[in-house]
DNA sequence: ATCGTCCCATACGTCAGCGTATCGCGGCGC
DNA sequence: GCGCCGCGATACGCTGACGTATGGGACGAT
């Protein structure tokens, strides 16, 4: 009757996927057990047998988050750092993801748990990010700040995008393409 | 009996700023009309007098922001497009106000009002921001880039110093000096 | 066929928050 | 001093969501 395809048994994937889009749409609060049973066409009987109980499911859906972004940075053998930088790009292009790392965000503001895992996560880019600087050859410090930049821009722009923003494609492009022409050898900070 | 002080009478602001602190520190959902009465040392019946409903409360105070926001963009006549640079990084370095937008934001991505406000309030500052660029003399559509560029970066700047992240005072004050030597005429996009 | 296991439905008690209705109080005008 | 009005307290009903308890059906193993 509802939108929800007919797969007739569930298993704690599908809670998770859920939570997810209710999540993206509604907000931590929206993830709410019943809402959730009838949208999926089930009770929550459902929901009690595979979770203990809604922190549950809101811990599994960040760990659902946090599996996700750092294999997204998962770095294939053989590539050069510019081949990396351009998969930046790329990657933040694809807003697949956009609505759901904005979500997470959004909902870290009231959680500390959740402010927790995004704050390491965000540590956990400036440092990758700040090794491909590295192996292009910018200097110590101005690297660092150039590397917390990108991932500044890039939380803000998954923000604007999960709101529905047109984004420019060429926002991102722009900085890498500053961040190429400037972080070169050679090159530092003051003057 | 609790923390709030002894102000034996209240007005809408009262609620709006109680709302406000209440949004900063639990989200929409924290914005609880009888929470709120509890907080204050007073019951609900107050509240009702001043609003009609919860909605109301909750449209007050983003116009309340809606208003903060514009009038910290307000010209003061006399300055420098160089000028007004700078004021935009202090403007970001004193994060008072950082809370509040994140919280903000974050409600945006639940709620259709509240996210057709940011994406005004950012299109407004995307506009801005290019004029300044305008006087200091980059070209057309790479200005626009540009001044997108500051307007994300900003919203990512605010969104990680809520979360409590350190920001270091280098990052906005990078991407300004980046601008300030890149965006000189006769600088075009490409190669 | 029977049994056990997995998965879900049903029914229940509880609680927090919304909105309404009604009453009470303090101060101000006159 | 009296009435009036601005503001808040109290009490009520209602809804939605949480968590529990218990029962039942489908399905594979033996």
């Amino acid at each position: 009757m509802s939108a929800a395809a007919e797969k007739k048994r569930l298993g704690p994937e599908d809670w998770v996927a859920a939570a997810r889009t209710a999540l993206i749409e509604g907000g931590p609060s929206a993830v709410a057990v019943e809402p959730l049973a009838k949208r999926m066409g089930v009770t929550k009987g459902s929901f009690y047998w595979h979770f203990k109980d809604r922190p549950a499911l809101l811990s599994a859906l960040l760990s659902e988050w946090e599996r996700r972004t750092t294999e997204m940075f998962a770095q294939s053998p053989g590539e050069t750092a510019l081949d990396r930088f351009a998969k930046l790009g790329d990657l933040q292009a694809s807003g697949a993801e956009s609505a759901f790392e904005a979500a997470i965000r959004g909902w870290a503001l009231s959680d500390d748990q959740v402010s927790e895992v995004v704050r390491a996560t965000d540590a956990r880019r400036a440092q990758y990010i700040e090794g491909l600087f590295h192996e292009i050859g910018a200097t110590g410090e101005y690297a660092t700040a150039l590397a917390r930049l990108m991932v500044v821009a890039a939380a803000g722009e998954m923000q604007m995008a999960a709101l529905g923003e047109p984004t420019p494609p060429s926002t991102i492009a722009t900085l890498v393409r500053l961040m190429a022409r400037f972080a070169k050898p050679g090159l530092s900070p003051q003057r």
